[in-house]
DNA sequence: TGGGATAACATGGGATTTTATGGTAGTCAA
DNA sequence: TTGACTACCATAAAATCCCATGTTATCCCA
């Protein structure tokens, strides 16, 4: 599980420290980190590779010409298989630097099964929308069990 | 997995580089790279060699008459199995240079367990389509279930 | 519980390897 | 002998690896 938010520094060559809970995470299944851009917001998202090859066996499902299967396919298209350096950082490929506005400063937020790095500016936005939210409509009703 | 995306140039050979994290992704698996016209798409479609076979399992299981096996037939006429260079070059057949009208350019788009090689502006074309669906229908009912 | 020792983490910079791509020489067939 | 195709060599730019270092977190023992 990702969890927890940090803010880590990008250097002029688009490395980042991928935080150390993070890449726990993923070693301990022995899995590797994909990042790409999130379909919902204005951040990368990244998730391990189990979980983008869920995603991959579902295109087989959909009618290959359905405007799901064509989102699907732009995803993974969007999407970037990422190595770690000896000390944990990998770099953010070009594409994504630019669609998530990042520069030199990079917020990690988890959420569970996967995370979002937003730029700060973005990332406050979002937080402020979040706290806005929360007064007017009050805390959300979680379903934690179906039937 | 194939994913992300490149632009690389195709040369008055017609000589193209395949990304590297396609070929490690083929030769990893130790499999060869077929290349053939793209069913649904004015592009060319590259996948393994393994895939390649499920295809034409599959027609096998259709009624031999029927339109369906008959498009897939025509489709695997026009697949080739594809050699590289030992830069990690390919030459991409005229029959498909044409079907796609590629000239001196090339888009490489992985989609999961194949990709796709568009002429940049037909990528263009594409790429605008997914943004105008993303947009106006929001992101498929898949991904939202995720978290 | 305090505080020093040790390990883990985030970050910088330089050396090395890969990658993409242009070009040339050799081969085979018409 | 010419033209097309293939294998191989060369090179610049980019990506990657690896070492160094300061800082923070953790451990351990008095």
């Amino acid at each position: 599980m990702f969890l927890s938010t940090s803010h880590n520094k990008i250097d002029l060559k688009c490395r980042v420290s991928i935080p150390a809970s993070f890449r726990v995470n993923l070693e301990k299944s022995n899995e590797s980190l994909i990042l790409f851009k999130c379909l919902q917001f204005k951040c990368i998202e990244g998730t391990t590779s189990t979980r983008m090859q869920a995603y991959i066996n579902a295109i087989d499902e959909l009618d290959a010409l359905s405007d799901d299967a064509f989102l699907l396919r732009m995803m993974m298209a969007d999407s970037f298989e990422i190595k770690f350096d000896i000390n944990g950082r990998v770099v953010i490929p070009d594409t994504l630097m630019n669609f998530a506005e990042l520069s030199d400063k990079a917020v990690f937020m988890g959420i569970g099964e996967s995370f979002y790095i937003w730029s700060p500016s973005e990332y406050e936005n979002q937080y402020m929308k979040s706290k806005k939210i929360l007064k007017e409509k009050g805390p959300p009703k979680l379903i934690l069990k179906k039937n």
